[in-house]
DNA sequence: CCCCTAGTTTGGTCCTACCATTAGCTGACA
DNA sequence: TGTCAGCTAATGGTAGGACCAAACTAGGGG
């Protein structure tokens, strides 16, 4: 539990801040671990000397970063957690919305970080890895042969097929990234495979990838990356002219 | 102005949550564009049916997330503004202290962004970005070899000349990347300036790089950034091992 | 021994009052 | 007439109290 005098009073003007700030440090610092909790809101009322709505303030706001959770009813208040990656995804995906990004750029850097992240995890995965990666690349190719190919399934499954690959690295940081891409994005890529044409080629060209992937074969896997983003740039690009332009206006609002 | 009919009286239970995402949906649909505000506080309280308490917590929430500035006094109240990049920073550089990610790890991911930008930049920035580049980087060789050379200056050249070759790719994303790394980590950057030797290396490849680019060599250009991130995991295996283990034992528990 | 109810803790909401800051206006003075 | 000090109103920031709802705890009854 929290010592008595970690916290000092709070000073006026920007109570809430100052609050916020004060705990934010403690947690990272690790004076408070994760797993275990703050006092309750009328008792850092008291070690604050404020009002309670200035700590209810800053629990918003730590909350909305990410560091505390906060349960209701005895035995309740802020517990210290661990930050996810999902907090960083909804952050980036925000701001991308809101500066209007076109599709064109993301698939670019969406292309050079899986470039990086295959060369990556052709050389450091073990073989068991990479047959576990061409499995499940089979096993989406098979979901779309089913006779109703759920469009859910699917677009979860080439999630997991590009988190999988990521982890190969063993790199945290690019399976992060690749976490925060494909939450900030899963609207547009959902889009994309209602085109049964797009579907059928991105299935086909993951089982090639993976193949090659398995086989240690690097430049054979860039060239099927390559071929795959190529492809979807068309998509996109006959998609900006000839579907129905309510869409295209939406897409243009929202992005 | 915002019309009256825009928000619907909050749920109970989670009215603050309810407030801030319909708040938060009338922003990312642009009907309320940035730049200009939402009603006070106490009109917010009328149309939401709610107390003043709960308008607050959203608006700190909102704030938290950069979408919305406060302003105090007359006049004063929420307005809408474009979400910054260092939004997304801050989010990406808690989540990376708090899971206690390595030096090696990071520098491995900026090396791969890295080379991504360099051939990008070299295939699309026109002659006169490539010798402002060549410029900058021989203005950061002179500010080291004055007497004193200032620590914060030369970082702060070096983080310009990072954004300057990311913005020469024409997208943006891989500008933002840049920037959020930089803000993400400039307290480990720093502390690597702190070594004349890493210092006096760094410097001389910049220029090095930057010639390489305005040159259009991009296979020296990726040599000059493969010999300075070897460089560098030489600089932190030395600084691990034989520095004070105090700073040791500081970065282990802050990173 | 188990289940169910009452009590206690704690976050969630509402309200009212007051303070601090700021923009805009008003009026006196040069 | 122009300018600037001072006043006023609008608005966010803080304080404190009261009550509700949820959730854990313990004690009593089956």
């Amino acid at each position: 539990m929290i010592h008595e005098s970690l916290f000092t009073p709070a000073q006026v003007g920007r109570a809430g801040e100052d609050v916020a700030l004060q705990i934010e440090a403690a947690i990272l610092n690790e004076k408070i671990i994760p797993g275990e909790g703050l006092p309750s809101e009328r008792e850092l009322q008291v070690q604050f000397q404020t009002g309670r709505g200035v700590i209810r303030e800053a629990m918003r706001a730590l909350k909305q970063k990410g560091l505390i959770e906060i349960r209701k009813g005895a035995k309740g208040g802020a517990y210290v957690k661990q930050i996810d990656v999902a907090n960083v995804s909804e952050s980036l995906a925000l701001f991308l919305k809101q500066q209007h990004v076109g599709l064109a750029d993301i698939a670019e850097f969406r292309e050079s970080i899986d470039r990086t992240i295959t060369l990556l995890a052709i050389a450091r995965a073990d073989a068991a890895e990479k047959q576990q990666l061409v499995a499940e690349a089979e096993k989406l190719r098979e979901c779309l042969e089913q006779p109703e190919p759920d469009m859910w399934t699917l677009g979860e499954i080439d999630r997991e097929l590009n988190i999988r690959l990521a982890k190969m690295t063993g790199n945290p940081i690019f399976e992060w990234i690749m976490q925060a891409l494909q939450l900030g994005f899963s609207s547009q890529d959902y889009a994309l495979y209602e085109d049964p044409d797009y579907r059928q080629k991105t299935v086909e060209n993951w089982a090639e990838t993976a193949r090659h992937i398995a086989t240690n074969e690097p430049l054979r896997a860039l060239s099927s990356i390559g071929a795959h983003y190529a492809m979807l740039q068309r998509c996109v690009e006959e998609a900006g002219s000839s579907r129905k332009a309510s869409a295209q206006s939406e897409t243009k609002q929202q992005s």
